[in-house]
RNA sequence: GGCAGGUUGCCCGAGCGGCCAAUGGGAGCGGACUGUAAAUCCGUCGGUGUACACCUACGCAGGUUCGAAUCCUGCACCUGCCA
């Protein structure tokens, strides 16, 4: 299998590599040949987030370069959770991370290729714990860490005045178990994560070393931020989800066009196919004429196209166009408003002789009536792209566009539909 | 097991008997300015009723009081010190 040999300087450019173990060495392997590599995923929820995505997309360049992936769902370490700054985890109970396995290898899966000389394989770290006796546990892995050494970690240290229970202190034994195991079975030398993984990340390096005297290799990429340094994350709904049931394609293609000129240029290199050359050349138009976006547009079109497809892009990208585009919705075709407004949230059924601030309710675009009246006081509410101030009133028939939709807007770009006729039994 | 301290709205954090739906900061939301950007400024930020009001809320349960986030009792959880 041919291996791109520039592979990691691509990675580097990109600012995928914020830390590593021997640069030289880990080059080195990477030209030899298909380097088998892993990177796991816990189920600490129904649904992968943009973090993860990042550790995706670094897969399938690793996997498009020639080598080979193992993908490891943590049935066994999503039990545990691994200590994080913020306090310590509730646990979930089994049946709920084994449901969650189970929805995140196959929300993994349509990324990477099954098939061919490098195909991706799939692991549970469950298989090799399960029956895992705890003195053998203690006397193989637990003799190779010497808690000094795991006290002084930033994560655990942090955590000492707060507290960290010996659950969560233990996580980097199972994830280093982890690599050690598929250094063994499937002769993975290669783990890489999120920055915030480093300890674990090394901790495995070391188990191998330690246990079998093997070299193994691990590199970390950076925890996304804005350029202010400020972390990613929480929208509306929480967080980036990939899941369409928990976050819909429109808004997540929004999130990505929302984002600020500092940070389009980092998150095309992170998030995008798209070569240097490329990325390079949005810039530079980018910095000329900002005020088109096109590299907001361009970074937005991709990322939704790799996570949901091209055919749902075009449909968010004619969506936006509709109700974005600046004309007035009058002239918009009513077939390609009611569309567009589906893209964004189911449409609201059966508006007779309800008022504004009913609409606005039901649709979602605020949580409580006063809510509602709020924004209508602050002229944040707007009917068919226009504001109105009078939040009693009942919309007539004129105002459903085409006869068939009514716009309804909260703020800038908050959208809803509401179509006349019967509420649903 | 003993002693001390803590548990407040999305988060941090004041309040220590009535003037508290609860100071302040952050996040969020809306407006202005713009490019569906950033920065800035202004407003808003439990619910129902358009003022006044009422309901729900300051770990949980009960009590004292005309009145409690604020005092008392018990319970739960967290932290520290001692055993």
């Amino acid at each position: 299998m041919p291996t791109d040999p520039h592979l990691l300087d691509d990675l580097e450019w990109r600012g995928l590599v914020a830390h590593s173990t021997d640069r030289d060495a880990l080059r080195e392997v990477l030209t030899a040949g298909s380097v088998r590599f892993y990177v796991g995923f816990d189920p600490t929820a129904p649904s992968l987030h943009m973090g993860n995505l990042v550790q995706i997309v670094t897969a399938m360049r690793l996997q498009r370069a020639g080598h080979t992936p193992y993908v490891l769902v943590g049935g066994a370490t999503g039990m545990i959770g691994d200590p994080k700054e913020s306090g310590e985890r509730v646990l979930h109970s089994a049946e709920t991370v084994k449901d969650w396995v189970e929805r995140v290898r196959r929300q993994i899966e349509p990324f990477l290729t099954f098939e061919g000389e490098n195909a991706a394989t799939m692991v549970n770290n469950l298989d090799w714990t399960e029956n895992l006796s705890t003195i053998d546990f203690l006397r193989d892995i637990g003799k190779h860490f010497p808690v000094n050494r795991m006290l002084a970690r930033d994560v655990v240290r942090s955590r000492l005045e707060a507290g960290i229970s010996y659950t969560e202190f233990s996580y980097v034994l199972l994830q280093s178990m982890d690599f050690l195991n598929l250094y063994r079975e499937h002769g993975v030398v290669l783990q890489f994560g999120g920055s915030d993984q480093w300890g674990n990340l090394t901790g495995g390096v070391e188990l191998i070393r330690r246990a079998d005297g093997g070299h193994a290799h691990a590199f970390a990429t950076p925890l996304i931020t804005k350029a202010d340094g400020t972390k990613y994350g929480k929208t509306e709904g929480g967080a980036l989800w990939l899941d369409p049931e928990m976050m819909s394609p429109y808004a997540f293609y929004q999130f990505w066009l929302n984002q600020g000129d500092a940070e389009v240029g980092g998150l095309l290199r992170v998030f995008t196919f798209l070569s240097r050359e490329e990325i390079e050349a949005l810039e530079a138009e980018h910095s000329e004429k900002p005020f088109l976006r096109a590299a907001q547009r361009r970074l937005a079109a991709e990322v939704t196209s790799l996570v949901h497809g091209a055919d749902e892009t075009r449909r968010i990208e004619e969506a936006s166009a509709a109700l974005f585009g600046g004309e007035p919705l009058g002239d918009v075709d009513a077939g390609v408003l009611v569309h567009a407004l589906e893209t964004a949230r189911p449409l609201v059924a059966g508006a007779a002789g309800k008022t504004l601030t009913d609409l606005f309710v039901e649709s979602g675009l605020v949580q409580s009536r006063s809510e509602a009246r709020r924004a209508f006081a602050e002229g944040g509410a707007y009917l068919n792209n226009e504001r109105v101030d009078d939040p009693d009133y009942v919309p007539t028939d004129a105002d459903f566009l085409g006869g068939r939709v009514l716009v309804l807007r909260r703020g800038k770009k908050n959208f809803a539909g509401v179509s006349p006729g019967q509420p649903a039994p």
